[in-house]
DNA sequence: TATGAATGAGGGTTCATTCAT
DNA sequence: GATGAATGAACCCTCATTCAT
């Protein structure tokens, strides 16, 4: 059939396909059959132009994983002050989830299936937020008691699991806001009780 | 070998088996072979049990699911004030998450693969404290302008998310505490976090 | 089709296409697939008796080889003359190749193919025959100055070369007597030719 | 990379990468690919050159063959008595056994797999080398009653013989010379052995 | 001439499932 | 209930060959 001799567009066409049915059914449940099928692109030429399976996988989960980390690139750059940008961040993060679904699912696969790229990507992203809080309290704008990593476990861990379980929350408690409505009902509370954690030095002490 | 003809032993023994290996591969990570060998339960008998790899996975699951639940019964039934109870409350799905590392991988597994039994599950159970949260809004325990199911992510989030980041985090900070002195000191400081927000309607206001 | 269990059927009717098609066409020439078209055996079901191929192919060649070696058993017991011992063996051996015409393909492919198997028991039996020379020169009947292995050399050497090339000998030479004729002709010339090196240590010089 | 059209470079670099990896590994062991890698020609060059991989190889056998026979080019026309010239020749097809391993391989593949070149080229030659007996029995040099054909079976199947097992046997008889010392102790007596069956027409019966 | 993208058949092997015993 | 022989489809991957460039 085809023949046109497009090396790139082949590969990028079957990284698209790949991403899309790893994120559906991991690594496992994704023959190269069933890429070469979505893609078009014949079996024996996925494998010539990735080499096996495997390296296939870790190129996808690289790319996604770049992705990923763009978001953070230039938040230590601006000079937003400490509580607006946690704002600010939280909403970029989220904004990431919600347009960004395979990313959740990939991570996940990757996780369990033991595949450390991402895994490795996200804690060390976590950390260094962490470094960035530990200095806010040097500085007095976060306060000291609060351990920088428990405090961002608790800023993405509810935005994983927000992910992972709204569609449910909204079967269990019959919400009747459409999918965008509740995502940013979530949003504004969750940023109204993490924000309070903030204060600003000079200023009174802010309560809950 | 073993000849001896004993159905529940049998069973039991498999879906042991089972457990451990779709937790750690996946079902499409793992075989009949494989939970052959390490059952000693013969291929043709496993089928013959279960009638398809397929609803021994399913059992397993709802297995897992379902001790999963018995760590939430009786929670309504004590009378202890709310901010006690969020105490309790936490300490004792922490400490399941804790023990039972299989539940954590199984439920992520069954997640991905959109099984719903344990998503069912935790959602439920989720909607359920919900709804108790809101019956102490209506008591002036908890505040009225938190929403119960985004503050509910506030909890489980972050406990989902140690324990899938926990190792690494160790790795990269460097944390030189033994695993069970880490798992102790996020506990600690996350429920000072968390309770927080629980006040006594009749007393003064608290702060972070 | 064929449900029938029968194990050790299965396995032999395995092995006899096997060493057909892998004494025609090695190892790499021969596909699990032609194994199993050729014994009415499933590809399937060859696997799960043999492990692998390179199993089976190893199994093969040690069947193969133990026909070989039982030639050679029982040559020590007897007390015969050694001139007459010598060509009684020689008788054996030429036999052997003469019928067992597989037994020589094998070899040869598993050289080719570096496995080791055939390679080492043939090696092994020159070395014991060349012991035993070794003891008949101490005993006088057989000439110091010819070093065994060479004298082994010259013996098994000329059968392997002769089954060889006999077909084409026979064609350029135009040789009519038929093939059974041919080989009878070369084993009584060259059983004359090697007698001439045993002697009787009392006797007379023997010349050629 | 390289560009510069140069047909007959191209194709002896294939041919002699070829003549390697297929002397090492035989035809169905030995990829296109595997000789591309190893000469740098690409894939299509190569069956451009040679059109198929069957025909390389035919090539391949050819090119190898030719080498053989140029060696014994020039035999007949030396005068040297007989017994001398018997040595002269095995020294020779001793000489190129040794030196040129890959003929050995190349030559027992193609018998294998029932390519004739090379067979047909070694019988042709080992006929030739009857003919000439045939007239030394005439003129008295050479016993009639040996048949010449079976003599040189007795020649060169040693040799083969050597070259294929001499390895094994310094391992198992622990021979601690090096490789060149054993060839020439075998040639030595090899050539011991068979010089004895010429004799003078006029002098004395030579015995062994 | 020369490259390497593209194909499709076939390679060995695994696997869920069936079924004779 | 229990075993393991038997099957056939699917899996990842390799390969000779073709052909656009």
């Amino acid at each position: 059939m085809r023949k046109k001799r497009d090396a790139e567009g082949t590969k990028s066409r079957v990284l698209k396909s790949a991403e899309k049915l790893f994120a559906r059914k991991g690594f496992n449940g994704t023959s190269i059959a069933d890429i070469s099928k979505d893609s078009g692109i014949s079996d024996g030429l996925i494998l010539y132009h990735f080499k096996s399976k495997d390296k296939l996988y870790q190129e996808v989960i690289e790319r996604v994983a770049a992705r990923y980390m763009q978001v953070f690139e230039g938040f230590r750059e601006n000079n937003l002050p400490p509580a607006e940008m946690m704002k600010e961040s939280l909403r970029e993060v989220f904004g990431f989830w919600r347009t960004d679904s395979t990313y959740n699912r990939i991570s996940l696969w990757a996780y369990l299936e033991r595949r450390e790229a991402t895994a490795v990507n996200e804690a060390r992203l976590t950390a260094g937020l962490a470094a960035y809080l530990a200095s806010l309290q040097e500085s007095g704008h976060f306060p000291r008691e609060i351990d920088p990593v428990v405090f961002l476990s608790t800023i993405i861990g509810p935005i994983h699991f927000w992910f992972r379980y709204k569609t449910r929350f909204a079967e269990i408690l019959k919400l009747t806001e459409k999918d965008g409505a509740l995502d940013d009902h979530f949003l504004k509370q969750f940023t109204l009780m993490l924000t309070s954690f903030f204060r600003d030095p000079n200023g009174p002490k802010k309560a809950v």
